[in-house]
DNA sequence: CTATTAATAAAACGAACGTTCAATTAATTC
DNA sequence: GAATTAATTGAACGTTCGTTTTATTAATAG
């Protein structure tokens, strides 16, 4: 046999990062084989070849492909205001959401960086750190405003990542808590962390801003 | 050639131990070959059969070493006041002091426990959950006694110890950083998280107990 | 000094790995 | 409907893997 009948590369494609991501997600990049991978997809391991000229190819366009879309989605998410704690909210909600939807590919991009090469593991870790950058400056904006009360910014962006990352490890949906709670808890947690000022006039609007998007 | 002169059964199982941690840190398990692994102790890949039965003994023994130490360092370091402030500040530091002295094993043992079969895996998790379920006890008993301001004792245990086990992704001794004052930082920003009330006479013991052991 | 035990080397096993290549068939174009 | 292109198969390549077996040497005990 060869060509089978209905394929076609773009859907072929599209089944191939989708049960890759999944795959390696439970079994680690090392550990998932290129034909238990084409198993997957229904597919020889040879067809994969068609769209991935390497096993770090494929992993590599996973990892790049879900950092862009968290950068994207916090470029969409990013709030005009020039309140700190406004914009902290909206840095939480985005994040915690967008991980929470993409438990599988956080899992990868977070756990296989060490089989990347150098290039690449550099070129994906320039987008993390792009992204990171934007948390710190909300935390200095806040700080240096009086609105929040921290010690170390850089300390304190990565306690933050790393909780809310965190929650893709233990979270699984429908369980004891809806995503919309999660992400209320971790919210006020968050608040609380930075030593929000509370009774202010512009408190409200940070509750009102984490009700609105609810 | 055989039976090496000076060889010895137990500095080598020890080396061995020692240069897999690093190793599997540094590789990944599935990445690590026994021939790897045994060049780097000096010795050929047949000689670490007389010391672990498979690959994965190796790596469950490493897990299980280091969670016993971890829970047998809490036993030590456990004091005995009821203040759950006191207990808590106590819990932090140890949880960060004990992963910084061993980032690589701590990275084993949180990165590689999909590559041990269901029944070891079953055996570590039981552990991991005996040692959260004492930060759990502490911030209800906080809770209840009204020092802390908790919405979730259990969304709060484990954004607490994603934050702490956190420390080891990015830390690295002699930086910009001490380990005393990632320590101090950490552990404001965990009284902060939990809502501990100030100005009490407790709060004063518990900056005590934070100077006394620095 | 001899017998025994401990620790290792050397070689080999079958299985699985990522990847390549040639052949083959389906879909598309003219 | 013939020619071309797209998608895939099936078989094979060389390499590496975890592990086992056997032989050999160092250390120890009597």
């Amino acid at each position: 046999m060869a060509r089978t009948t209905g394929s076609d590369g773009e859907k072929t494609a599209a089944a191939v990062r989708e049960a890759a991501v999944s795959l390696i997600a439970r079994l680690g990049y090392e550990a998932m084989s290129m034909r238990q991978l084409a198993a997957e997809v229904g597919v020889q391991a040879a067809a994969l070849y068609r769209y991935f000229p390497t096993k770090e190819d494929l992993l590599f366009t996973l990892m790049r492909e879900h950092m862009e879309g968290l950068i994207e989605a916090w470029g969409r998410a990013r709030p005009a205001s020039d309140d700190a704690a406004v914009r902290l909210a909206a840095y939480v909600e985005n994040h915690i959401a967008f991980h929470i939807e993409r438990r599988h590919a956080t899992h990868v991009s977070n756990m296989e960086l060490r089989s990347l090469s150098h290039e690449r593991l550099t070129h994906i870790l320039k987008m993390r750190t792009a992204y990171e950058k934007e948390l710190r400056a909300i935390l200095r904006d806040g700080a240096e405003a009086g609105r929040f009360e921290i010690d170390d910014v850089g300390l304190t962006a990565m306690a933050l990542i790393q909780m809310m990352t965190g929650v893709i490890v233990w979270f699984r949906p429908g369980e004891r808590l809806s995503i919309h709670e999660v992400t209320t808890t971790y919210l006020s947690m968050t608040m609380r962390l930075v030593g929000v000022k509370t009774d202010t006039r512009e408190e409200a609007h940070v509750h009102e801003y984490a009700q609105l998007r609810a």
